[in-house]
DNA sequence: TTCACTGCAAATGATTTGCAAAGCA
DNA sequence: TGCTTTGCAAATCATTTGCAGTGAA
């Protein structure tokens, strides 16, 4: 509904606005996967809403750092992942892509001390997978 | 030593030419540390050995699939770690800076199996940081 | 000789930026 | 109205590629 879309980007500090509403409803509709700027730029496209390419990569950038999706740092591109949930990631070396584990999530213990002056801002677990064979 | 380095090159399969020979010894040479493609072309200059920067892409790639050095796929760049044992990486989320987890590793347990038709080639595990305060 | 390797410069692909026009508060 | 956001095209940055010349076996 439009007026709890509104409510989750004014939650997030996020003003909005017809674009980020729209960017917001793609997201939610197609369900928890993983985008790149520009599949999510196709997804606008194909369903006849006009954005551009450059508001796309800005909108899932302030979506990141309001905790609307999660931005995942693999490979070599920007995937963002819309399970804002606590999870880690398969990653296809041989195609790039990134998809979630799932079900029970890998625990690491054992974890280091920061360096000083800095804190830990999350952890990201990798399982780097290869055709078997 | 000059014919250890070919004979190091030789067993990870890889022919040994001038350059090859050169830039693993400005890896050994240097200790251990996160190269990117541009900062080990930068001490290839420095230490006024003439390479190109697209030898450099090609040799780091090859060395890393003969184990020489090791390919950390985080941020948006390449980076190479001169580290080949088993260890994990901090990752600073400000400067995209990558260096190793020093001392006793994280550990990971309930790891996930692989979807059907893939195979596990490893695991990383990231910390990232930012500024404390 | 033969095939792999290198250098260079151009091509590519992802992402960012500058700036004028349009939109939200 | 005043500050933010958007769109577009150009700029940037890392990386790859094509190809002619060079080197290793």
């Amino acid at each position: 509904m439009h007026c709890n879309d509104e409510a989750v980007l004014r939650a997030a500090q996020i003003r909005p606005t017809r674009q980020r509403l729209t960017i917001l409803r793609l997201i939610r509709d197609g369900g928890h996967r993983h985008l790149t700027p520009d599949s999510l730029y196709q997804e606008a496209l194909t369903s006849g809403v006009r954005l551009s390419l450059a508001t796309v990569y800005n909108t899932l950038h302030e979506f990141a750092s309001g905790n609307l999706v999660k931005h995942v740092a693999v490979g070599d591109r920007s995937w963002f992942c819309t399970n804002t949930t606590d999870h880690h990631h398969f990653y296809e070396v041989a195609t790039g892509r990134v998809h979630d584990i799932p079900g029970p999530q890998p625990h690491v213990d054992n974890l280091p001390a920061p360096p000083p002056g800095m804190e830990v801002a999350g952890i990201d677990v990798i399982v780097r997978l290869r055709k078997a064979g």
